[in-house]
RNA sequence: GCGCCUGUAGCUCAGUUGGACAGAGCAACGGACUUCUAAUCCGUAGGUCGCAGGUUCGAAUCCUGCCAGGCGUACCA
């Protein structure tokens, strides 16, 4: 709809030139907008003012000029207008958004997708927790954000690949490794104890006697380096599958698993070290191998190889982005907790480096967790042990009222998330009101049907029918489904769909409440059945921005 | 010091790429259940959009400088 009307405005600016009414000048871009006032129309574009200097004249004369020149053989508008210092105002006609409420049932779980994604392939990494402990309530931000921003993608018409990028090599895997063993050997009456480094949560205790069963004393007989490295995988595997869990737990899958291990185990890592050696981006100093990051946009060259010869953690991550980019994608997305944004700069400047298109790939930082326990701070560490996991979070909040919470919120807004409330909350929570309107929506169809209304096919009576005021804004707010799928994609921000379904929601209570003026199901068989029509047609939206949000919608509550 | 993010109603937050008189929820106050489910609805009240300049027809939005908070600034991950 926006679309026709832009086209239309283009046309008459292209007939204006050709009049000579205007000067012939490039065509601008045409923003439409919705005013927030009603008796501004349906759509207001500021095109005369912005056209104003370049045709020296006043916005309201050209405003005037442009609405001359508009052809309309469809009839789409009802009215057009010049308002205040020269904007122009249009309205729809009624039988247009009518159109769009057929379309809703017709479309069904369709409806809200589109293909301005061309079907580009574009892979989205997120969370990619360290297997060095449960997943926590800060980790649920990113899962929920995330997931949802993938299937908002794949609804404009991405082909999305979710992808979590398991650290399961390095000093921290090892150091977990050390900590089971002190926790093992512990076990079996040894004195030794955890070094201020080491993991201190509970869960290694737990690990260390799971492990005990398992093995026996096999471990003291071997040497401590063997023990702690099978310890460290004993311990590593063991956690991944408790956060696969997690994770299916709070409704997020991954397509791919990348193991950093196996960056290490296929060579690549030493692969793309030379790689870089040979063409001269890194270099030698105190002993230590430097990248040329500087020379790529960060403020300062980097380390790979340390002068003990162990590579950094940013060294296979150099090769995880190259690998990234030679599974041929057309956008890269990596949502990272923002306490990594100094890391962006150099991860940016290796990929420019192999002479890959820095624009393709894109970070989302997301900013942290505060988690509160009655308005009161709580620290959070996973290495000392303090912490809330997700499942807790999950199995107190429940699922579909921690995703909603989490995604309640620009992502680049701190969230402060206190549990007790959250808890307390749980009966006026938003995610409540929403999934309220499914159920109310599935209670009346279920009642309709007891009344003999089944599965009802558009009428073009209908759109005589549904006439009131509240029912063309209800349609109106449907209408604009599509467009908030759609620009959430754009600008990747997920949070505009529980935003939107909270709009919709407020605007269909309310129509529900007023039963005297509007009840669904009357004596009135076409009104009803009408009606039903329309609220299927909300019930239908509820339930596909609700699946994008990985929350359910229950028929009754 | 430098870098990134944030600052909008008492609280938690939106704000359609610079538009018309700044919006919602919670909390406060006053009302609505003989119902297609009150987990709901209607109304009242509440703002120097952190501060100060600048850009222009027009700024919560863009630029500059301050102030406050968070995070980061490793041959850690």
């Amino acid at each position: 709809m926006k679309q026709e009307l832009a086209f239309l405005i283009r046309q008459a600016l292209q007939s204006a030139f050709e009049a000579g009414t205007l000067q012939q000048k490039d065509i601008p871009r045409i923003d439409l907008e919705i005013p927030k006032i009603v008796a501004h129309g349906d759509f207001s574009t500021n095109i005369a003012m912005t056209m104003a200097v370049s045709q020296k004249r006043a916005p309201r004369e050209i405003a005037k000029i442009i609405i001359d020149h508009i052809e309309d053989p469809d009839h789409l508008l009802s009215k057009t207008q010049v308002a205040g210092p020269g904007f122009i105002n249009f309205f729809i006609a009624l039988d247009k958004w009518h159109e769009i409420l057929k379309t809703v049932p017709e479309e069904d779980t369709a409806y809200g997708t589109s293909q301005v994604g061309l079907g580009k392939r574009v892979q989205i990494e997120f969370l990619s927790a360290n297997p060095t402990g449960p997943l926590h309530v800060g980790h649920g931000r990113c899962a929920a954000v995330g997931d949802t921003l993938s299937a908002v993608l794949k609804a404009v018409g991405y082909e999305v690949e979710k992808e979590y990028y398991v650290n399961d090599s390095g000093r921290q895997i090892r150091t977990l490794g050390e900590s089971v063993f002190v926790r093992y050997q512990q076990l079996l009456g040894k004195t030794v104890d955890l070094s201020a480094g080491n993991y201190q949560g509970s869960y290694i205790k737990d690990l260390a006697r799971i492990l005990l069963d398992q093995e026996r004393e096999r471990l003291l007989g071997m040497p401590e380096e063997e023990a702690v490295t099978l310890c460290a995988r004993f311990a590593a595997t063991r956690i991944l599958a408790g956060i696969r869990e997690d994770l299916v737990a709070f409704g997020v899958s991954f397509g791919h698993w990348f193991s950093e291990q196996s960056l290490y185990e296929s060579g690549t890592v030493q692969a793309v070290i030379q790689d870089l050696k040979s063409q001269d981006i890194v270099y030698e100093h105190d002993g230590a191998l430097w990248f040329r990051t500087k020379d790529f946009g960060d403020e300062k060259d980097r380390v790979v190889v340390r002068a003990n010869g162990l590579t950094t953690y940013f060294a296979s991550d150099i090769a995880y982005h190259k690998d990234k980019f030679e599974r041929k994608f057309d956008r890269i997305i990596d949502i990272w907790g923002a306490d990594h944004h100094g890391y962006v700069p150099r991860v940016s400047a290796s990929i420019r480096a192999f002479g890959y298109d820095g624009d393709r790939f894109q970070v989302l930082l997301i900013q942290l967790v505060n988690l509160l326990r009655d308005g009161k701070p709580v620290t959070m560490s996973t290495r000392a042990g303090e912490f809330v996991t997700l499942r807790e979070v999950i199995d107190e909040v429940g699922r579909d009222a921690a995703r909603f919470l989490f995604l309640l919120r620009h992502y680049e807004s701190p969230l402060d998330f206190d549990l007790e409330l959250a808890k307390k909350q749980s009966n006026d929570n938003p995610v409540y009101y929403v999934q309220y309107v499914h159920a109310r929506i599935s209670n009346i169809l279920k009642k309709a049907e007891e009344r003999g209304y089944r599965e009802i096919d558009w009428h073009d009576d209908f759109s005589r029918i549904l006439t009131l005021p509240e029912e063309i804004q209800l349609i109106k707010l449907m209408a604009r489904y599509p467009d908030v799928v759609a620009r959430s994609a754009r600008l990747m921000e997920p949070h505009r769909i529980p935003f939107y379904m909270k709009e919709l929601s407020a605007a269909f209570h309310a129509y529900y409440h007023d039963r005297n003026k509007h009840k669904v199901v009357s004596d009135d068989a076409k009104l009803s059945a009408a009606r039903l029509y329309l609220v299927s047609a909300i019930r239908i939206i509820i339930r596909n921005g609700l699946a994008l949000m990985g929350v359910s919608a229950p028929e009754s509550m």
